[in-house]
DNA sequence: AATGAATGATACTATATTAGTATCATTTGT
DNA sequence: ACAAATGATACTAATATAGTATCATTCATT
């Protein structure tokens, strides 16, 4: 189990990167060599974080990516969204039904009282965050 | 995502149940209509914690399964181990091959402090505190 | 204007995990 | 003897994650 995929960690580790080159433009490559991740699915998810706007890019030679949004303002917790949607802690349909006793579950009660507070911290991780206390 | 897994699931459901019948032989299938969950998958499940030795099971005609372990003394956290094995919130292995930045990586230690946190909320949970408060 | 280095879009494959099924031997109360 | 149960084990299906490939387009440099 991982409550951070490949994917959102890539992007975490990416724009880290990114937010320490005050706003240089780039490229996939260089980011490769940097963070020693696979090139194509880095480009993926490149791309992706360039659709959300939180990146722009420069297309043709010498392009590259900039980072645009503040990294106080970049979540941790919106990259998880971004590349694994919403999560829950405990799924609670049987065979696509739910649970006939959700409104009662004692499991389901504890377990989404510890998944508030999980939310709540990755809630308080930004990139700046994550850029200053090493 | 998930971090309780269907079998963990039904496993702390299966026990709950036993765990109100007090020492009574519960079958497979009684539990199956109990809980709506499908058998053969609870057939595994039960297998598998009388191995553990939280159940013990009783063969042949009017067999089943009875609670041997103290509600109190059994953890979410166990049966997480048992169905799910070790879990970590982030996978530090890229291509197999582990991050060469763990030491200093700083989302590394972030979300380690939150899987800390998360434990140690799961470590408290039992059989008995899932009965009583409802 | 040609070229090469870059991104955009998109579809695809591979791997791992989770979920669920099936089968047959063995046991045991009635 | 029989039916109802578990033990052991192997298998299939579904889903999520991880990673690859391809081709069109853009654009600085020459």
């Amino acid at each position: 189990m991982s409550l951070i995929t490949k994917e959102t960690d890539y992007a975490a580790r990416a724009l880290l990167f990114l937010a320490k080159q005050k706003g240089r433009v780039v490229s996939s490559s260089e980011l490769d060599k940097e963070l020693g991740v696979p090139r194509p699915i880095l480009r993926k998810v490149l791309q992706r974080l360039q659709r959300e706007g939180i990146l722009i890019s420069q297309k043709g030679n010498r392009g590259g990516f900039t980072l645009v949004k503040e990294p106080k303002d970049i979540f941790l917790m919106d990259l998880m969204k971004i590349f694994q949607g919403n999560f829950s802690f405990l799924n609670c349909f049987v065979r696509d039904k739910l649970c006939a006793n959700v409104k009662t579950c004692s499991i389901r009660k504890h377990v989404y009282k510890i998944e508030q507070k999980v939310v709540r911290e990755l809630k308080t991780l930004t990139i700046q965050k994550l850029m200053r206390e090493n």
